[in-house]
DNA sequence: AATGAATGAGATTTCATTCAT
DNA sequence: CATGAATGAAATCTCATTCAT
């Protein structure tokens, strides 16, 4: 679905410096502060040019989107091959950065056809993923927790939470929920496989 | 102190008729969508008469969060008197409407300075009587919950994570969170045991 | 002159608020900042009240003059009246509060051509005032300076740009051009009459 | 510091016409006129363009400033080069179109920060050539008059007073006063003597 | 591969002023 | 006397996008 008219190519140095920009705008000022102007001038370059590898801010903010979106499947998987694959998916789910960043373009999704459904898909894909590990991992163990998608849901869940109250400068009640999905975990996962880590 | 910036009364009708008129741009669009010539559209009024009434988009859009925010301390009041106060609450937290114009609030209150503190303020109310309100009802049967605030944290964190995956189209694994959630509040508070509340 | 659709008496107490409010706002922000909704403010009404007694802004603005006009015209017998009556008039030129206020005004009348004749006016006539006094007082003494009127320019011309500069932050011979009016001050008027004082 | 604000370049066609279209704007209705629409119409082109070439309506200004800062600057060295030179300064200070436009910008200077500073430091600079200038010239003979920088002052300060009163249609005076300003320059440096500078 | 120029739309906000009550 | 409501114009500035070179 690439537009013919796009010149830069996707692999070249400054198609990544733009997405680079783009990001670190989103990241600073939110989505909203993404214009053509702004992350032009992140990038030290003219405005046009941002136009020239990216013909609508759409793409550009599809780009960021799916440069991300690469890197978390990398960390999933990456958890997934971990000592502790559960553990570490929970600290993939409340890592700030990586949430804030998907916080935005959830948002950004919730008005934005054109970017809705990229974003949908692959949030159900890693939902797929998850779950699937999960299943493997805590097979019967899953008890009272039944569905392993219910558990996926769950921690995203808190996860972004955690973020987004962060961001907004809420902190009550956090160490209590932080705790809690601890000791889910602790007793889905016995503390055992765990305190060998450390 | 004789008057600040607002000339528009604020129990005017057409104080109300702004209010919905951007509630209703908000819910439709998001809050980018909700400047001066939209909402004026949205009233059927011309766009200066808008700044009459709120000299800044800003205050424009804490208006309608705090007559959100009141109707929601109410729905909260209401569900704690309730004959089942828990079950309550979790209905208020999933409930699709409200919380979709809260996420927007937060997403807007993560970059608008004006508005984080006031926003950042209720959510941190909203919480502490939730918190309190679990303590009463669950008391010593909190058992592994732990603390109450974590259990606020987390009905609101997974009612909000279901109410945007929705807007967004994802559906994977919801039924399942749902289920986990009320197979918790069952173990928390019997249905049976809810009316025998003293 | 008086437009018939003013209504608020020129002697009641709000109108004498107006104008102290009007002028406050031009002392601290210059006359472009005298709209009506600032002037408002600053004397704690609502802006329509301002229209009620200044039917149009040069309305107020012209006030304000007036009232300052008439104040320089007392300043100016007072110094005339007093024992040193040239070195009075010279302070009363380099006096910083009223001629920025001045200035203000001059720089208003450039432009605005319904205040510039009022404006024309009363400069003209404290001009022959002074020109009348100084001949009056200096008569044969004014040797070389020659004529009256020319000695009141240059007073005016040097006490405007003291002041001026003084407000952009210019200081440079400032002091060489104070001392050099004080010395042709007293060749006018032998240092005997003005040592006394002091 | 690849790029900061600015984007049309300072050396086209464009930037230079809009300069002369904001120059001539303020000198017909002042400095408070030149606004984007104002400069666009009076330059011919759609107002959203004035902005591709500066950014803030104080970048206009700044820029018509400047160039009128650069040629008092020439018109300075000038006046030094000729064969009269304090007579010729003389006929700087007094000159009509140019020091209206200094008032201009004086006057917006009172209350527009970002300008002052500019401003203010160009005067510095072109009091103390002047000063230095003075100096060499008179050296000795400047007796009565005691410091150069003050004579800067004063001619500066009448020619000013000259100008903006003319504007205002005051001209009690001035002839006076410019009889003065001759015979004191007369004084300093007789009409005879100024061929003799070595 | 890149850029300078341009544009029309629109956002936010302020303005002076009018008018009915 | 006074005010609340309203309005149309305008000011400043940003936006995404196009296009010719």
């Amino acid at each position: 679905m690439i537009q013919t008219r796009r010149i830069g190519a996707e692999n070249s140095e400054m198609w990544a410096r733009l997405v680079d920009a783009a990001e670190q705008v989103i990241r600073e000022d939110g989505y909203a502060a993404a214009s053509t102007r702004r992350v032009a001038q992140a990038a030290g370059i003219k405005p046009s040019l941002v136009h020239y590898y990216f013909p609508t801010t759409d793409d550009l903010l599809l780009a960021v989107f799916k440069r991300g979106a690469a890197q978390s499947d990398a960390m999933i998987e990456h958890a997934l091959a971990s000592e502790d694959p559960v553990r570490a998916l929970w600290r993939f789910f409340s890592d700030t950065s990586r949430t804030a960043l998907t916080m935005e373009f959830m948002a950004l999704a919730l008005h934005r056809e054109g970017l809705r459904e990229e974003i949908a898909r692959h949030s159900e894909a890693m939902r797929a993923r998850q779950t699937e590990l999960f299943e493997r991992l805590l097979g019967d163990r899953l008890g009272e927790i039944g569905a392993p998608a219910g558990l996926s849901v769950i921690l995203a869940a808190i996860g972004r939470a955690l973020v987004m109250e962060n961001g907004l400068g809420i902190g009550a009640g956090h160490q209590e929920a932080r705790a809690l999905v601890e000791t889910w975990l602790g007793r889905l996962l016995p503390r055992s496989e765990s305190s060998e880590k450390s």
